[in-house]
Order: C-alpha cells, then sequence, then structure tokens
DNA sequence: GGCCCGAGCCAC
DNA sequence: AAACGTGGCTCGGGCC
C-alpha cells in the first residue's frame, strides 16, 4: 500500500468539493491525473458485473467510513481500476486482520479450547448431564466423499451454559490427537438419546461418517426449519441467519478468512469463530422454537416431514449410483463419431464458425434464409427447420453435443473414491418444497443418459411414481364431482373430461387421441396458468380456440375454476397460501403494484399448492419406505419430484414389491385413490413393469 | 485461471 | 408486448 498510494489522513471538507470542481477543470484541459473521488466516480460507472460493483462500493463506502482515516490522494498516480482492486484488497485483509483482533479480544468468557485430556475428561462429565447439544464441525473443505477431513470440532452445552471448540487437525498449537477426540465423542454423537441440533446437519453428518461415526439423535436443523420459517429467506447461511433474527452481526467464513483452509487458523482465532458456530445455532434454535410455538401446523410439518426426511436423505446420498463406465464410454464414442460428422457438414454451409455461439451463429443462420431471427433457440430453429437442412443438421448438434457435454462425458468424471456417483439432494432448496439435486443433478437425467446408471452389484433398482399426482390433487384440492369421479372410478382422467368435454364418444379419447392430448395439455395449463398464446403453440391450433378450450374447461369444471380464485382471494388476504398439511408459501408479490410481477404471483398460488403438497407426499411416502427399507434390508437411492427409487436384492419377490406398493398408495390419503407405476430394473431406464420381472404374462 | 452472467436446454 | 410453475448444468463471452 505505502508504494502505491500515498494517504492523506483528514476528513473531507467544504474545501475538498472546491477542490474537487478545480482538479475536474484542470483534468478536462490537460489530462492530468485524477482526483480520488473523480477515480471512483469512473470506476463505478465502468461496466462492471454487480459484485465488482459492489466490492468497489465497500471499498467507497470503508474510506468514508473512516476506516483507513480519510480520502485517500493518488500520487501524480492515474487511478486504474486495477489499482483500486488492489487498494480493495489490501483493505480488506487489513479490516480482516483488525476484525480478527478484535473478536480475539472479546472472546465470551464461556467460549472455552479444548486441548488437553484433563479438558476432555471434564467436557466427557459435562457432557453426560446435557440432553441436547448443539454440534459443528470445521473441516479443510466441503468434499466429505474424497479431499477434506474434520479440523475441529465445536460443541455448545446449553446447562452447563459454555462452548467448546476441539481443534483435533490444525497446523499449528497444542491440540490432542483426532482419532482420541473422535473416539471419545462417538457414543455422544451416536447416541439417539442425546438431542442434536446443527445448521446443515447433512454436511456434518457426511463428515463424521467419513471418519465412522453414524450421527443419530437429530432433534433440529436451523436451517431446514428456516426454510419452513420463510422459503424466501435471500441466504440461509448462519451467519447471515444471525444477523438478521439474533440482533448478532456475524461475518461469514469467507469474509473472514477467504480461500484459507481452516486448519491454517490460528487456535485463537478459530476458538471464537467455531464456538460461535454452535452458539449462534443454539440460540437460532431458541428464537426458531418460540416463533413455531405460534405456528403448530407448520412445527408438526417441520417435526414429522423434514426433521426425519433428514437422515433418510443422508444415507440416499451415501448410497450413491453405480455408472457402468463402460457403457458410457461406448456412448461416448458412438456420440463423438456422429458429431464430427454433423460438424463437417455444418461448416460447409456456415463457415469455420463455433456452433455453440449464438452470437457467431444468428448472422450464419440469417444469412442461410434470408430472414432475420430473433433467438438461436430450439423453438426458432424448428420453424425453421424446413427452409434448409443445415437448420435440421443444427437441431441434431444441438442435441448431440448436449448428450455429449451434460452427460455422457460428464458423469464419468463424477465418479468418486468410492467407485460412485454421489448426488446432493437438498431437501430445503425450493420455494415450493420440492427437492432440488446438484453435483450432479440426478434429476434431469435424459432417458438417453439413464441407461448409464446401474443397479449396484447384486442388487435391482425398484422405483415407483406417482401416477398424475398433481392432477390428482387437483382433484382432491377443487373437490370437482367429475374428476373425483374419473380417479375412483379408476378410468382414464383425460380421455374421460375429454370425451365430456367435447362431446364425442370416449372410443375417439383414447391414448394417442387428439382430444385426450388436447385435454392433458389444457389441464397442466389451467393448474399452473398458462396464456392462451401459449397454450395455443403447445397443442397447434389457433389462439381463438385456446381461449375457447380454456373457457369451455372453466364452465364444465366450475370447481376448478372456484378454487384457483379461491386460492388468489386467500393470498391477497393473508399474503400466503396453503398446501397439504398447512405448510405455507409466502407470495408478497401478490399485493405488488407491478401487474407482471402480481400476475405471476397469482399463478403461483395455484401452482405453489400443487406442486408442493406433491411434495409433500412424496417425502412423506420416502420416510415411510425408509423404514420398509431399514425392515428388508434395503436401500433408498434417489426421488425425482413424483419418483422414488430405491435398491433391492435381486431376489426380491412378489409380496416385497406388494409392499412397496402399498407404502406408495397409502402414506398420503386424498380425496381420490393413489395410482403408482411401478418398475424393476438392473439398468436405469430399462425397467420391466411387475407382471414382465415375475414373468407373469407371456 | 477464476468469477460471473445470459442463452440454451435437460428433468418433473 | 408478452410472460407456465419448480429446479441445475454447460457453454461462450466479458471481466479481472
Amino acid at each position: 500500500m505505502n508504494v502505491q498510494l500515498r494517504l492523506s489522513l483528514r476528513s473531507p471538507t467544504a474545501e475538498d468539493s472546491e477542490k474537487k470542481a478545480r482538479a475536474t477543470e484542470a483534468q478536462r484541459k490537460k489530462g492530468a491525473a485524477e482526483t480520488v473521488e473523480q477515480a471512483w466516480e469512473r470506476i463505478l460507472s465502468m461496466k462492471n458485473s454487480p459484485t465488482d460493483q459492489e466490492r468497489l462500493l465497500a471499498v467507497k463506502r470503508a474510506m468514508e467510513s473512516g476506516i483507513i482515516g480519510g480520502y485517500p490522494t493518488v500520487a501524480g498516480k492515474r487511478f486504474s481500476k486495477a489499482e483500486a482492486l488492489r487498494l480493495w484488497a489490501e483493505l480488506n485483509a487489513r479490516q480482516r486482520e483488525e476484525k480478527l483482533a478484535e473478536m480475539v479480544r472479546n472472546t465470551p468468557a464461556n467460549y472455552r479450547l479444548i486441548q488437553t485430556v484433563a479438558q476432555m475428561d471434564a467436557l466427557m462429565a459435562d457432557l453426560a448431564n446435557e440432553p441436547i447439544i448443539a454440534v459443528d464441525t470445521e473441516t479443510t473443505g466441503l468434499d466429505y466423499y474424497d479431499e477434506d477431513v474434520i479440523v475441529g470440532i465445536s460443541l455448545t452445552l446449553p446447562n452447563a451454559n459454555y462452548h467448546v471448540y476441539i481443534p483435533v487437525g490444525h497446523d499449528e498449537g497444542e491440540q490432542l490427537a483426532r482419532e482420541y477426540v473422535l473416539a471419545r465423542l462417538k457414543p455422544v454423537l451416536e447416541d439417539e438419546s442425546v438431542g442434536k441440533v446443527l445448521h446443515n446437519y447433512k454436511f456434518d453428518a457426511h463428515m463424521f461418517i467419513k471418519h465412522g461415526i453414524r450421527m443419530r439423535g437429530l432433534r433440529w436443523d436451523t436451517q431446514i426449519a428456516m426454510h419452513i420459517l420463510n422459503e424466501n429467506e435471500p441466504s440461509y447461511a448462519l451467519k447471515n441467519l444471525a444477523t438478521r433474527y439474533l440482533n448478532e452481526p456475524s461475518d461469514t467464513f469467507e469474509t473472514l478468512f477467504g480461500k484459507a483452509k481452516f486448519n491454517t487458523i490460528p487456535l485463537d482465532i478459530a476458538l471464537v469463530y467455531a464456538a460461535k458456530d454452535t452458539d449462534l445455532t443454539w440460540r437460532l434454535y431458541r428464537f426458531q422454537r418460540a416463533h413455531f410455538e405460534r405456528l403448530p401446523k407448520l412445527l408438526d410439518v417441520y417435526e414429522r416431514i423434514e426433521n426425519p426426511l433428514i437422515d433418510v436423505v443422508l444415507d440416499m446420498e451415501r448410497a450413491g449410483f453405480v455408472l457402468d463406465t463402460e457403457y458410457a464410454s461406448r456412448l461416448a464414442e458412438e456420440l463423438r463419431t456422429e458429431l464430427a460428422e454433423i460438424e463437417r457438414q455444418l461448416t460447409v454451409h456456415f463457415g469455420d464458425i463455433n456452433f455453440n455461439s449464438p452470437v457467431q451463429l444468428k448472422p450464419a443462420i440469417e444469412a442461410l434464409v434470408r430472414e432475420k431471427i430473433d433467438s438461436t433457440d430450439v423453438k426458432t430453429l424448428r420453424a425453421l427447420q424446413d427452409r434448409h437442412d443445415a437448420i435440421k443438421l443444427l437441431l441434431k448438434y444441438r442435441e448431440v453435443t448436449k448428450l455429449l457435454g451434460t452427460y455422457v462425458e460428464a458423469l464419468p468424471q463424477q465418479v468418486r473414491g468410492d467407485g460412485r456417483i454421489h448426488a446432493n439432494f437438498n431437501q430445503a432448496a425450493t420455494v415450493t418444497g420440492r427437492f432440488s439435486s446438484n453435483n450432479p443433478n440426478f434429476q434431469n437425467q435424459p432417458k438417453y443418459a439413464r441407461k448409464m446408471f446401474i443397479a449396484p452389484p447384486g442388487m435391482v433398482i425398484l422405483s415407483g411414481d406417482f401416477s398424475q399426482q398433481e392432477p390428482r390433487l387437483l382433484a382432491h384440492f377443487s373437490g370437482e364431482p367429475v374428476l373425483i369421479e374419473a380417479y375412483r372410478a379408476g378410468r382414464d382422467l383425460y380421455t374421460t373430461a375429454a370425451a365430456e368435454l367435447f362431446g364425442v364418444p370416449e372410443s375417439e379419447c383414447g391414448d394417442g387421441s387428439k382430444y385426450r392430448k388436447m385435454m392433458k395439455t389444457g389441464i397442466l395449463a389451467v393448474m399452473y396458468g398458462t396464456g392462451t398464446k401459449t397454450l395455443a403453440g403447445q397443442l397447434g391450433i389457433s389462439e381463438k380456440e385456446a381461449e375457447d378450450f380454456i373457457r369451455q374447461f372453466y364452465a364444465k369444471y366450475t370447481k376448478v375454476k372456484a378454487w384457483i380464485d379461491g386460492n388468489i382471494a386467500f393470498a391477497r388476504r393473508h399474503g400466503y397460501v396453503e398446501m397439504l398439511y398447512g405448510r405455507k408459501r409466502r407470495l408478497p408479490e401478490i399485493k405488488s403494484r407491478d401487474k407482471w410481477e402480481r400476475l405471476r404471483a397469482e399463478r403461483q398460488c395455484t401452482n405453489a399448492i400443487v406442486q408442493g403438497s406433491a411434495a409433500i407426499q412424496t417425502k412423506l411416502t420416502m420416510i415411510e419406505l425408509d423404514k420398509l427399507c431399514k425392515r428388508k434390508g434395503w436401500q433408498m437411492a434417489f426421488t425425482i419430484h413424483d419418483e422414488i427409487g430405491l435398491y433391492a436384492p435381486k431376489d426380491i419377490t412378489l409380496d416385497d414389491v406388494r409392499e412397496f406398493e402399498s407404502v406408495m398408495l397409502n402414506t398420503v390419503t386424498l380425496a381420490v385413490p393413489n395410482k403408482t407405476d411401478i418398475e424393476i430394473s438392473e439398468r436405469w431406464g430399462e425397467g420391466k413393469n411387475v407382471k414382465e420381472w415375475f414373468g407373469l404374462v407371456s
């Protein structure tokens, strides 16, 4: 810092603004070095990514708030953006050091470092009097399958009223051996009767599993509970929640330590940071419990659904997936060969451009079809595909590169040290309560890619999906007699409804008929508030016909219409809608002055109830299926919204499958019966139905 | 080499 | 002007 800039240690005064004006004038005349103020204005008006803007603003604010003692002046040097960023880094480093020193100075008296056997003995004695504790781990990183290890453990003992940090893997400082500490804590951590409170339990539990400990007794996960209390929360990071709800401004790991690994942090700093983790977690727990007192239905959702589900998901992720790598490389080889030929032909039509680049592709397509286009997406290309063979080829190119890049070549790289792929399933990531999945996303594998996944040795994949889960929920919630009767009678809803609405015999509304297709698309459209334009596009009909369809649908199924309108009215009155068991989706935008935002919220009302309730049905069923798994020695494997899959031994019996089916059908009972399509397979995507598998049909 | 964003596209 | 809901991943391209 001293080489680059000279800091002038004074506050800005009225004189400064005059000087600034003079400097601006001078600079304009002779292009001299600008003032810092001018530099800031210039820098801030640059086209930066928002994050850069934020960073620069942070520097500006830091300087203005006097952290470095007023405004720095540039000693005859141009104040470039690079210098600003360097200044930001230096500022950050200095602030960070000061902040850490301050934190260490203010270490609460009941934060204790455990470094000796005697201290460990005392801790264990106190732990014996704690029916519930808060737990957290510090680690070298986030990879709990291969790379990373535990470097320290934090515990909060509410009765004894103190918080400990037990370092076991820091580079420096007196500490006990990891194996010793873990061995002593293992009985407590694995004791179901000792309640555990954690923030993002699944992460720490994974870490403990890596070290041979299967934590039990999860009483409360403050991250997942927070998601029930507010699914619109901008951040679920503990420190951010503490800042917002505990009146305890707290810095995130990144702010304090950047990219440093926790094992490099000195123990005095580590103590105050790590012990605070369980301290805050415990306080957040108390805070949340107080709120849930007034929200008994939501408490029930947490305790009956989300909390027990966490351990199910943990084991599910641990089980992972077996990838048939030979099969994958065969597929990749085929696709690469096909791709090479497509690229050769495309080059003839479009020249030597990057076909993956919309920027390069757009003018090339326009030149080819002699027409301006708005986009290069599939919809646009499909509309043009009869104009030129090259467009058809481009569509094929898209298909092949997507398969290759996202799935066939990517998945083998995700195989972990144990030979399996371990996707992450996040139960508190979507506003409706559905699961999301990542690293890799197991929930968007195309049919083509699914064949790469095989059951573990000696096992089969047993999966069931809820047939028409969301339309059934529409029938359930709306109470529409025609829909309910169709399901109760076991008839095909779309066929029945189509025959009725269009006034044609059911024989003309069977599978594959245009009427059935129209009804199917139409019901989904009604549920999700699809506009007539989009619906018309989907069905290949005129907008007028689409309008007529929706009008007739509503006229016929008045209860559906009434229910949808009622949802909006409810949301306007309460600011949220309620799904199965009272789970909430808050929609503050329902009162927005922006028409687009408001209409979006209105569409979300019905969608959230249907989608969220389906998610609840799936989650509850997973919990019950996990119990069945435990009894049978099976293992839960995955969930894809309306589908649940598990691994069972190859010698699974028909009775076993009947039990599985029974859990699928009867865990959540609705006004209409549930239906499930069951598949059994050794290779995903090549499933046989029950009759085929057991040879009950030729 | 990393971060970020939009375009595009996979799933239910 | 028009907009169907919920997600995550890869790529190009802009930035440092």
